[in-house]
DNA sequence: CGAGGCGTTGACAGCGCTGTCATGCCGCCC
DNA sequence: GGGCGGCATGACAGCGCTGTCAACGCCTCG
């Protein structure tokens, strides 16, 4: 009738529930033939515990909670269903809860899914590194990715935020450029601050200074990001190129050339963008490989789910260069 | 030191623990007075209920679960990005799982989930009507989008395919085009087979025939689709206007002609596409509204929780044809 | 040969909540 | 005035599982 309970397996495997709990939860000291027995009663009632109570009986429940900014941002949507089937393929649930741009909303919604019981976190948080510690909970084991924020004693997955952005820059320099720009919203974002001094780094590497009328630091949104684009398009002394920090504020500029009819800006974007190779010129980007960090990032989760005490991992995974076409447009008048 | 429960609660308003629970949960029959001291006890002591214990007393989850195809698709992901953030706004968490096109993990997905207490569904399923009839819990709520799949006896959300379909092949007809061609499988998706016959009546209306050969029903993702759309595209007797079922299959187009170098093929996609409007020329799409399907389908979930007898609602959400450019390209040697 | 130890198993008490049913109380009716 | 019905509340038994601790071998060692 109902779905077979704990009890059912035992009647039927001749053991107590006890064991069947042990057999359950691979604990140790089960004599192979027990298990065995125990092992075939489970399939043959098709018996499934039930993780409700599971975690009233004093454990957590076998999901992992993934907390983003906003699951439409498509690096993070990448990012879900990584987890998601990878999670899938050990049997764990997969909860998602969204912070929008709010410290306090991060806050929230950490507690709220860790009082539901998840296992583990995957979270990508922002904001002031000690305002994310506090929010961070200490009873379960987090993931940290894409922006580490300062955070210590926690298994973090980020890429060579710094490095990815002084290649790009590098590779405008090489292709020519001077006056190359910098947008992204460099203040809430640890990860966006490095990205900024990897981009100071390549100017000053060769030999240029950084002009800070060229550095929009105020956009996130692309709606923020178009008007400050199309004004800085504009100016006599435009950059010839742009690094856009992120997806998000390259297609800012997207936009804003759009708008403005011009495809002479050279553009890197940090972060691959969704139908890049399809504009014109296609978008060159520095590859953030949602896909690596998210796996990266739900081994970590495991090991230390399973190893509760190990030593946190910092792991930094490489950027790599696409050139498509947009970073390679050499400026104006150039040779 | 550890969370409230609600014994603490009980004691605090010196209520029994039943009273407490009929506060939470919105019985009926509590005195005013009661009810007050109560709720004063709870925020005193900020008691939050364990969604665990709920589930094991008896009851299911505040939680729904999101069943699609992929939530890194964009599509799926606004949706569920919508849902989530209704879902927060009620004090409800969300379960994300995908089941790629395999209708054995469509079923499956949905049993772990509901076996997980989610009190409620939003699934877009495809494949064999009686397939999904038969995955589709009968014990919990269930709100379909997107593609109801023939399922009777559960609210659901779709948009006016056929419509939809016929107004983008309308529209290519009066700009001039002849030989338009569909790409798109068919098969899996009832939503897919509207669309079809809404090309097809438009052609036939428009008094022209419909070419087999125009049609490509294989494709459904961009690697599937590519080489099929070199081919098609590269005929002598070439469609002079497509009509992309999907936005993948939109992608699969774009960039086959990206490759192949062209601009000239008329294409209008069903479904918006993530920078639609930075392409060369924008894309033509039909607006599915993802945001509108979302919140509606968050809302009959909701109604149907409130009124599980109430009739099941088969809400039509129109389509919306936004003109970009590359579906108001005229064919090759037209006026 | 008995004590001690370890590997194996089970009994049982919760975990925090809800459903069922019982209780007490008041007002109303005949 | 006694009886009845309805509202407000509480006592209590689970829900299905895990943690604790005790019990029961059996093996080893002195």
């Amino acid at each position: 009738m109902s779905r077979p309970t704990i009890y059912d397996v035992a009647r039927e495997s001749g053991v107590s529930i006890k064991t069947v709990s042990r057999v359950i939860n691979d604990a140790p000291n089960v004599r192979p033939a027990t298990l065995a027995r125990v092992r075939t009663a489970i399939d043959l009632l098709g018996y499934q515990p039930d993780p409700a109570a599971q975690r009233l009986g004093g454990g957590r429940l076998p999901t992992v909670g993934v907390v983003v900014d906003s699951i439409a941002d498509p690096f993070f949507a990448q990012l879900a269903a990584v987890v998601e089937s990878r999670a899938a393929a050990v049997g764990m649930d997969v909860l998602i809860a969204s912070t929008g741009l709010d410290e306090e909303r991060l806050r929230s919604q950490v507690e709220r899914l860790s009082r539901r019981g998840v296992a583990g976190f995957v979270v990508a948080p922002f904001g002031d590194p000690a305002a994310v510690a506090a929010a961070l909970p200490s009873d379960v084991p987090v993931v940290v990715v894409d922006r580490p924020c300062g955070t210590v004693g926690t298994d973090a997955v980020r890429v060579t935020d710094e490095a990815g952005a002084y290649e790009a820059v590098r590779h405008l320099v090489d292709h020519g450029h001077r006056r190359i720009g910098f947008v992204g919203r460099t203040g809430q974002f640890v990860t966006l601050a490095d990205r900024y001094r990897g981009y100071e780094r390549a100017l000053r590497e060769a030999g240029l200074e950084v002009d800070p009328t060229l550095v929009e630091t105020r956009a996130w949104t692309t709606e923020e990001a178009l008007p400050l684009m199309a004004q800085l398009l504009t100016r006599p002394d435009a950059p010839s190129a742009l690094l856009a920090a992120t997806p998000m504020t390259g297609l800012a500029v997207l936009t804003a050339q759009q708008r403005l009819n011009r495809r002479d800006v050279a553009l890197v974007v940090f972060g691959d963008l969704p139908g890049a190779e399809l504009m014109t010129p296609p978008t060159t980007v520095v590859d953030q490989q949602p896909t690596a960090l998210a796996e990266t990032a739900f081994d970590l989760l495991q090991r230390r789910l399973r190893e509760p005490s190990a030593e946190p991992l910092d792991t930094v995974l490489p950027t790599r260069l696409v050139p498509r076409g947009s970073g390679e447009l050499r400026p104006r008048g150039a040779a």
